[in-house]
DNA sequence: CCGATTTTGTTAACCCGTTCACAAACTCGT
DNA sequence: ACGAGTTTGTGAACGGGTTAACAAAATCGG
């Protein structure tokens, strides 16, 4: 027998890629909203259009759960909407803990997206005794000290940071102490992490400047243009 | 002769690439830093663990630029500022809408990040009459109505759209009207807009949504190790 | 029951981005 | 002036994700 490990399945182990993970959300909500007007099958065009993406990329990700559609038909909505939030760990509720008080934080805590997600914000820290005892969404903030009895009251798995650049890493060494295994980032530093932790980043700022950068080039394209007609 | 247009140098007109542009503002902070420790010179080594990437990444997302640096010696930090800062855009000042003044756009308006890379935040506006008129971050809020009047006189060519997403298209085809060439939307909808206009698209729960699926891997990764261990 | 039509699932080509590895270019000590 | 040591810039291999294209599988009309 011989020991070719090399050219297997392959996906068994590596999970969904990242980048369609990223988009079954979208699918999901293009998926409610048909659900919403009526509709019951629909197909992968269809769902693409109202997702914004390539069809053909739909139907890629979409192979990735299995075979849940029907040839000459489409997907049913309701099973397609059940499979996809299966594989999204929707159908658990996760409670995550929000570090940080400050404008973001109360943002976060509010955020209406989140409970029609399976997510719910359990706890909101703080380290300013100003904040701390206000009502935030439902929940009133408390210190940060409380950080370890809140993860094991609620069994918190995942945590958001929103606090200033500078508390950044510290905060996460806490985390990380007290048990959490995926931090959600938007504080503007590179937080060092185990590798056993999963770290995602958002930064505001550098959205806007990637926008910047594509304004600047439109507005120099214009030379650019001149260019190309004078030579 | 062959009409071989294939491989062709292509950087000219198609610019940097995305992914470089997009870490190009982390090695600016990183840089900071550095200057701010009175450091004048890095290496691409330094400069990378700083930025938390890898050492040939940086030197290659660094290239695109130019050749700013010196061979056996590294980079001089005001020097390479300069130039990422003028890549970016960074040299002159852009300034910003934000529609919507819930607590996103409240967030938003208050980001610190903004004024150390160039973005102003020049105006926050709203319909609901119970937020216009109060003060956030130093700019009052204005009615959505007035949106022409300020694009028009701030020479607005980036939006941020913070609405709740129903609002949202509405919106962008205002923006749009207006002049608005780049747009950053935090709101969980899909943008139509013309091929003419550039959108980026933040939405916080489906990054809580990556992170829940990680998580669920992990949990059931503990049955799969059995089963190798087992077969 | 069969051919026409629709739509999925998947293979293969392509493209972009990452990483490795090394030659070129610089400094420094002697 | 030269060799040893350092660090950049980049060519090339690699890998993941996107897209096009098509075979497989279903429906429908007659």
């Amino acid at each position: 027998m011989t020991l070719l490990r090399t050219s297997r399945p392959a996906r068994a182990d590596r999970g969904i890629p990242d980048a369609t993970v990223a988009r079954l959300p979208v699918y999901l909500g293009a998926l409610a909203e048909l659900a919403d007007g009526g509709r019951s099958t629909c197909s992968s065009g269809e769902l693409a259009e109202a997702a914004g993406v390539n069809p053909a990329k739909l139907r890629k990700d979409l192979s990735y759960l299995g075979s849940y559609g029907t040839r000459g038909v489409g997907y049913d909505v309701a099973v397609l909407r059940h499979h996809i939030a299966r594989e999204l760990g929707q159908t658990q509720t996760w409670d995550v803990v929000i570090v940080g008080a400050g404008h973001l934080g109360s943002a976060l805590s509010a955020y209406h997206g989140f409970d029609a997600r399976g997510i719910k914000v359990a706890a909101v820290l703080d380290t300013d005794p100003a904040r701390i005892g206000t009502e935030l969404a439902g929940v009133s903030v408390r210190p940060f000290d409380e950080l370890e009895a809140v993860v094991e009251e609620f069994a918190i798995a995942i945590a958001v940071v929103a606090t200033p650049g500078e508390a950044a890493q510290d905060v996460a060494d806490a985390l990380v102490a007290a048990g959490v295994t995926s931090i959600l980032n938007f504080a503007p530093a590179v937080l060092q992490v185990p590798e056993t932790v999963t770290v995602r980043k958002v930064d505001l700022s550098i959205e806007l400047q990637v926008l910047a950068y594509h304004e600047q080039r439109r507005a120099s394209s214009v030379e650019a243009a001149d260019e190309e007609v004078a030579g």
